[in-house]
DNA sequence: CAAGTTTTGAACTAATCCATCCAAAACGAT
DNA sequence: ATCGTTTTGGATGGATTAGTTCAAAACTTG
């Protein structure tokens, strides 16, 4: 019928996320793009449409992967509900990606996109909303299973526990791309847990 | 002996800093400087030599100002170590800087540039990273300061939860900025204070 | 193998980027 | 008032930006 493409899509989205996770949206430029991806402009494009739509691409391919990984953790009934926000907590800090010549943190790109662009982007904002919400809910219903098995003895409210226990991560992401090494990281989580049996 | 400004440098460097904290770095354009500065383009360049440059005095700035604000709640001999803490995240949420169409938190200048730009400018990296450290060793002090007073209880490293701290009050600043309202904020930091007597 | 459709790469646009240049204006000092 | 210096605004420069165009290449289908 036609000519083939010779790449793969989900390749290049993922080559393309690296870069944006990198440099950010900005200062991604679309000659980044393709030499990441190692596709011509035309390509990318005629696929894509636009930077803009090929980020709303990438950024919604984060966070629903992400947030899927998260939820098996979240939801692992061999687990106590404080097991399973330590859990979340170490894959947070074992998944932390680092660029490769600096070592530097890449943080996390819903929490960079957040500071970067969410403010005048509704597009990001939108996206982010939604997967902030949906990290919402699952952390509350976490929160109140550790409370029905013993785990988590704070007596304040789940949704407020559930948006402590959020914040918390974007302040360890936070933290790591300011330079903190594993062990501060790790000392902040146990000092966070601390809060959910006070 | 020659010709005077008509503007005031200080006054400058705040409207420059509006603009690179409401739409970062990269998407402050030197157009965008000068319509918020009032100010024309040689002005700008003959008083700050570039755009680099002139975002590295905004950063330092910013940090100095601030770190100051801070230093002088958490060094206030009348208040307990506990209560300097309270008083520190009390600042943070009622500077909280808005945008005046959305309504939107800019957050704060010093996570954006951390999340922005640290990771590929030393500068900004340098200035931040400094910045960090100095309020790291105040929060440390504090910390010590509550323990001695009987405020904070937690037998946690005081280092640990100067790190801790800090890594809250970066959460609330992403939360705000991600749409969280007072009410969250508040309780994410009543219980964050939880984990200090934990 | 030939027709038909899509991909692809390179050249190209128009706008915007940061920065510089220059001449005129504006002041202080003598 | 005039000289010397600095500021200032506008014009300009070269690089880079996101995105388009177009013809040739490549592949499937009949």
């Amino acid at each position: 019928m036609a000519r083939p493409r010779t790449f793969d899509e989900e390749q290049a989205l993922e080559a393309a996320m690296r870069t944006f996770w990198r440099k950010g949206y900005e200062a991604t430029s679309t000659e980044d793009l393709c030499a990441a991806t190692g596709l011509g402009r035309s390509s990318i494009y005629n696929t894509f449409k636009s930077k803009h739509a090929l980020f709303q691409r990438v950024l919604h391919r984060y966070t629903t992967t992400m947030n899927a990984r998260q939820m098996a953790v979240l939801e692992d009934p061999a687990r106590s509900g404080a097991d399973r926000i330590r859990a979340l907590f170490a894959m947070v800090l074992d998944g932390d990606a680092r660029d490769r010549p600096t070592g530097r943190s890449l943080g996390c790109l819903g929490v960079n996109t957040t500071i970067e662009l969410a403010g005048r982007d509704a597009m990001a904002a939108g996206i982010l909303e939604r997967d902030t919400a949906h990290r919402l809910d699952a952390l509350r219903a976490v929160v109140e299973v550790g409370r029905r098995d013993g785990s988590i003895t704070s007596s304040r409210d789940a949704g407020d526990l559930a948006r402590f226990l959020n914040a918390t991560i974007a302040g360890l992401r936070v933290s790591a791309q300011g330079g903190a090494d594993r062990a501060a990281l790790d000392a902040i989580v146990a000092i966070a847990l601390d809060a959910l049996t006070a």
